[in-house]
DNA sequence: ATGAAAGCGCTAACAT
DNA sequence: ATGTTAGCGCTTTCAT
């Protein structure tokens, strides 16, 4: 509390308290046993100096460092948010810390994190996030002994956690084939976008799959943006622009682009769902409130339990009884933004473009 | 790259290049001399062994981790989110590695960061973003020896960003005012949110100021939510629900709850502009295609402008040169969520209410 | 310009 | 149940 007493040591405790430092260590870690009366002398002295134990000295120590890196492609989105946060959440439990890493401004960066970053001995293990890790990424962080779970992302070798994303867009898109849409277009990913997906291409596949197996033809992947609202927005004018040739359905790879093509068609004047269905994946926080329907996952869940699993093995009890790898659960949602396809507009309708003002 | 060969120490480069481990140490740091030929042979050997610096024994060796920990209320906000992706950005660049403390999960989470987590020598420094730190929390670090910045946050005997949260309110109020609205609502913050905000209570001052600056008597602070969309959209239904009594116009203390209004709005057919005008905080960034007006600020800017601020305190070197304390710019962005109020709606059209759309 | 060697603060054998 | 002590792998004087 008052001024710099110097950096208090586990010595100085040990002093105070009059026992040796191994004792200090035991009682503070739990690691051995400890009379009641030591344990409380120990306790005290603890207490009165402030003392808090170098995680540095601890770690070389002990090998092991309680702390596990998390590597993100990006933090800005709703969906990486709750990840981190989900897998905060349960490290902490565990009295693990989370070290960071947003691969978001991309280039060598992403070297540098695989290659040096995450094997200095600052994490214990990594929970890889929507990554595709290569194979020489993978065994340059086992070499180090550093365990590795994905999330999302297609990792050959370690356990991993995911989607099975064929399914989940096949569901959407029956929901809409279901709903008696025809004209139904997919609005994917940007392939060359900067944070490697590779999963996520799935969502076509299942939409294509799931289009054929009505007898429509599945629209080419030529709609595509990078997962975010503004990426949505942009392309979602593209594609409704010709108020003939558009699509009276659409799904969406990502809530966010979703909502990016909702306030599109509000400001074509492209009523949704009267003139335009929409489907996008994720239950984002504002699905609910806009009425969109969508695949429901949850991040969150999934932090939490990517973090739960790698705890096990650093704690080498449960690692053989988790299982290797998951399927994550999805549950389509639907609420207000699909329908049934009205009676074919009438063309003009959509020229009272851009009126501006809410939809709804 | 080929199957473990066990740890690879600094002893093991120092053997393969023929020099001591000193020089090893010297080179890969880039501290003191080296000659070319021996410099050659350490960078040669350090990557035929895929060797890697451990952190913890030279984080104890030199007293010094290169790790700043971030602590912020919450990551699921837009804004902690880009706030953090700013400084991490920053801090990489400048080599160092970021630790996160979320504090959502509150309770006795909070004192257990302060009092040790951040004290154990994991990381050099803090940055604290919108967090109000009591007098101990601060000295408790300090007497660590760990320099904090704040953010956003009112702390006390430290460098502080932050906006001119009084100022921010005001602009927004007087463009309503401007535009001849009289009957104007605040939508502020949960006084009893578990993340203590702090300064975010003044934007109602602000608000209340503009106010009675153009003679209007500023209604009581009695609408708030907790800074989420949801939240928005709960207390905007009832804030909106009496056609009557209802404001025409709507300061809302951030873009989310704003979006969240806006909303509520929609489902209860109440237009945007035209029954209601809103403005937000923050430029969100759903607020451009949303058409929301709003005071910006830029979040990730004021990540990085506040880890360039702790990275020169850390480097020793400009300590002195910047600045103690800053206001942060923000300016007013006018989009089409606020227009002049129109000629006294009917109370009727306010009727066809909740006609679609799910609730959040 | 380079090497030898003394720690950094802790944990974990190993004794007792 | 408790104390002694040898490292953990690096950085950094201090010699040379």
């Amino acid at each position: 509390m008052g001024a710099a007493p110097g950096p208090v040591t586990i010595a100085d405790v040990a002093r105070e308290a009059g026992v040796s430092t191994a004792t200090v260590s035991r009682v503070l870690n739990g690691t051995g046993p400890a009379s009641p009366d030591r344990r409380e002398r120990v306790l005290a002295a603890t207490k009165r100096l402030g003392y808090v134990t170098s995680a540095s000295a601890a770690s070389l120590a002990s090998g092991r460092s309680r702390n596990v890196g998390v590597v993100v492609p990006r933090l800005g989105s709703w969906f990486f948010a709750s990840v981190v946060e989900g897998a905060q959440s349960e490290l902490l439990r565990a009295g693990y810390d989370l070290t960071l890493y947003n691969l978001r401004d991309g280039g060598e960066l992403r070297d540098r994190v695989f290659a040096d970053l995450l094997r200095r001995q600052r994490v214990d293990g990594v929970i890889a996030v929507s990554l595709e890790l290569g194979g020489d990424e993978v065994s340059s962080l086992l070499s180090v002994g550093k365990p590795v779970v994905g999330l999302g992302g297609d990792i050959a070798g370690i356990p991993t956690f995911e989607l099975d994303n064929v399914a989940v867009a096949r569901e959407a898109t029956a929901h809409l084939i279901g709903l008696g849409h025809r004209r139904i277009a997919h609005l994917g990913c940007d392939p060359g976008s900067p944070t490697a997906f590779g999963q996520i291409e799935k969502r076509y596949d299942g939409y294509a799959d799931a289009m054929r197996a009505a007898e429509l033809a599945p629209q080419p992947n030529a709609f595509s943006a990078d997962f975010t609202v503004a990426g949505g927005y942009a392309v979602g004018r593209r594609m409704l622009e010709d108020p003939v040739a558009r699509p009276t359905a659409v799904f969406a790879a990502s809530d966010e682009m979703a909502i990016g093509l909702m306030l599109a068609a509000r400001d074509l004047g492209v009523d949704v769902p009267r003139e335009l269905s929409v489907v996008g994946v994720d239950d984002h926080e504002l699905s609910a409130p806009m009425g969109l329907t969508t695949v429901a996952q949850a991040p969150e869940q999934q932090g939490a339990v990517a973090a739960a699993r790698l705890i096990a093995e650093l704690g080498g009890d449960s690692a053989a009884a988790a299982p290797d790898s998951l399927t994550l659960p999805h549950a389509l949602v639907v609420r207000t933004s699909s329908s049934e396809p009205y009676p074919t507009t009438a063309p003009e309708n959509a020229h009272r473009a851009a009126e501006g003002g809410a939809a709804g």
